[in-house]
DNA sequence: TTGCTCCTCACGTCACGTGAGGTGGC
DNA sequence: TTGCTCCTCACGTCACGTGAGGTGGC
């Protein structure tokens, strides 16, 4: 098995399903550290753990700023309790938002769906044709 | 009655809960067209459906650019076909955007919630006070 | 004269996308 | 020499936020 330890940006990119421009960006935001050969850069394992949670993190909607306050703290392992408390007051506000944003949006779509129902109605009764694709009524 | 034909931007602001700077970007974009008074802008009862449909549309997550060309179609009412047709079908996409979204915070939220869970339990494995306000366990 | 609201630039933000122009090794 | 991948600027994008500096009418 070769690129067990170190990959390359091509790598990360295809394991991660992510754009080089986005592992440059981390880099310069010091959110990963990857290794310099000449002038390619290398990702060892610890890259690669951090970048999975970034990408959890963005997963829950936390931005860049958060998620690298987060990584830190897990740098840290057998943290202090008042980070371990901060970290854990974040992830709850970020959970009430997040079940707020889903409340919205099942309203969104069923709003739509209101929408397109009476919108597929004006668009039948405006076209007299006998058959249409768009499932004929019963 | 005061203001029913025309409203102020503060006026407009308190109405519909955004801010100065967003009328002036929407209008900038052509999304809607308040009158002058002088310097002053003045908002006529066509502004405010429009922006009422600007607002809908961004809880649906177009962009606004995708709003404007909603927006006028809805200018043409008894529209074109074919636009209309265009209209219905981009609908339709952001619908299932819509849904594979929700989908995927679903996901999100239990994914944090279990997080969560554990994180308050090596907490506690942590901590080995007695009584805490983070919920005894039975 | 003091306050308040409105105005117009114009740069900042967030998370990258997208060329432009150049290098290294098969 | 040709291709491919990698690199570094550095400007663009989207939907505004945020001062800076100035005007108008009570």
């Amino acid at each position: 098995m070769t690129g067990t330890e170190l990959m390359t940006i091509r790598e990360m990119c295809d394991a991660f399903d992510v754009t080089p421009r986005t592992l440059r960006f981390y880099e310069a935001k010091e959110l990963i550290f990857p290794k310099r050969e000449g002038t390619k850069r290398l990702f060892n394992r610890r890259d690669r753990v951090r970048l999975k949670l970034i990408l959890r993190g963005k997963r829950f909607g936390f931005s860049l700023e958060d998620i690298r306050q987060l990584l830190d703290m897990y740098d840290l392992e057998g943290s202090e309790r008042s980070q371990y408390l901060r970290t854990y007051a974040l992830a709850q506000e970020r959970l009430a938002q997040m079940e707020q944003q889903r409340d919205e949006l099942t309203e969104a779509i069923a709003e739509l769906k209101t929408e397109l129902a009476s919108g597929a109605e004006k668009f039948q009764s405006y076209t007299a044709t006998p058959q249409n694709q768009t499932k004929s009524a019963a």
